[in-house]
DNA sequence: TAAATATTTTAGGCAAATCTAAATTATTTA
DNA sequence: TAAATAATTTAGATTTGCCTAAAATATTTA
């Protein structure tokens, strides 16, 4: 089944971001997602099941058939390692690489993607701290948990973001944090939920409950990044 | 004029590219390079009149407007930045990179092929020794002769190739032959047309009449690739 | 559990891009 | 120049992907 347009891969795509952190999921879902009507997926939810990457029971509901996540997958691994090349060669910000990349990912050619991923050093995971599939479609899980959950006195490495706008961005250029920083809790305060913490960069500063929602770590060996 | 399909762009390129050898393009002649039928290509030199970048009148004839050359122009400037990318970075072959650079040269961000273009060093001749346009669509134009044309006596260098077959390709690699190297003209055989020439790799050794005719030459200083 | 509500699907249509077959216009050639 | 041939265009279908409005099914809630 090789013979996907750029529509369906899309659909693929969002029917299985969807499936990661939803158990189950909607058409209205998708059509949301994908900025289309209820409508329009079910009938591409037909033709994706006569294709066998979707298990499609109507009024039932649907999921990817493991063919279905083998392409999901090897877009992801595309659509990621993109983002490296953007970042890392072209020193786009992290922030300005997804829409690039969203069009990237559909480029047909295997063996691109494989000297691409050679050129790149093989890297484990995107300029997001999101895990890069190999070509097999398997990926490194890092155990991470988010900022708030971490116990007072424990330190951590920035391992992800949980949002990839600007504004995020800016406010980490600001404090200096990136993928990868130190981070050592140092009070929690139950008021506002804001915490203080600690970088090898600068002394103790204040961070609000928001942008400890958006950052996840791992107390672990350090990125492979 | 910014909201081209893939299928426009594709029709406009290869208008474009018509152009530069024949003085009159046909409808049929377009239906053959894109492997369809002239009846469609009427139905799109319908669409691209209205949106301004043909010039045409039907059973009369059909020419890029300025707006439509500029289209095309971005269009072979991505195309060969691309390639240019696939063989320097990713150490692909020179007669592997043209379909993929077929796909990539649709990929629309300004500002990305602004910054490969920075970071491939602002190549002035693709792979292939073809120019490539800068964003304003100039082109440095070599004043290039093919092979055959070269008097006896006269040295050059090779600056571009009249193909991009693997075929070539395999020829020229054996025999030591590549954008850049000097040759010079020892002998030409009216016979059967081949040609000896000299290189500085190699000692006197005889071409083909196809091979030299394959092949484009500046007798100006070496290509700036 | 029956009625109200929400979700999903069908029916019927539209635009892009393509096709074949037939009609129209241009070009050649006798 | 008139007839034959070649090129181009139109007419009418097809497929993909999308839409709105209405019908069918599931889920909530009273």
């Amino acid at each position: 089944m090789e013979n996907l347009s750029t529509t369906e891969e899309n659909y693929i795509k969002t029917i299985y971001h969807l499936q990661q952190t939803d158990t189950t999921v909607s058409t209205n879902d998708v059509a949301a997602k994908l900025n289309t009507k209820a409508a329009s997926v079910t009938d591409m939810l037909k033709r994706l099941n006569t294709k066998q990457v979707l298990n499609y029971e109507k009024y039932k509901g649907f999921s990817l058939s493991n063919q279905g996540e083998k392409v999901a997958l090897d877009i992801v691994r595309k659509h990621r390692l993109w983002e490296y090349f953007l970042v890392e060669k072209l020193a786009f910000g992290w922030d300005e690489v997804h829409a690039i990349a969203e069009e990237l990912e559909h480029i047909t050619s295997k063996v691109l993607i494989e000297r691409l991923d050679n050129f790149l050093g093989n890297p484990k995971f995107d300029p997001h701290g999101d895990p890069i599939p190999d070509s097999n479609g398997k990926m490194q899980t890092q155990p991470q948990i988010n900022l708030v959950d971490m116990p007072i006195g424990e330190t951590a490495s920035v391992s992800a973001v949980g949002s990839q706008s600007t504004e995020l961005l800016e406010l980490l250029t600001h404090k200096n944090i990136a993928i990868g920083t130190q981070i050592t809790i140092k009070k929690k305060f139950s008021f506002d939920h804001s915490m203080e913490i600690e970088t090898p960069a600068n002394s103790s500063f204040t961070i609000s409950r928001e942008l400890a929602l958006a950052l996840f770590v791992t107390i672990k060996t350090p990125s492979l990044l």
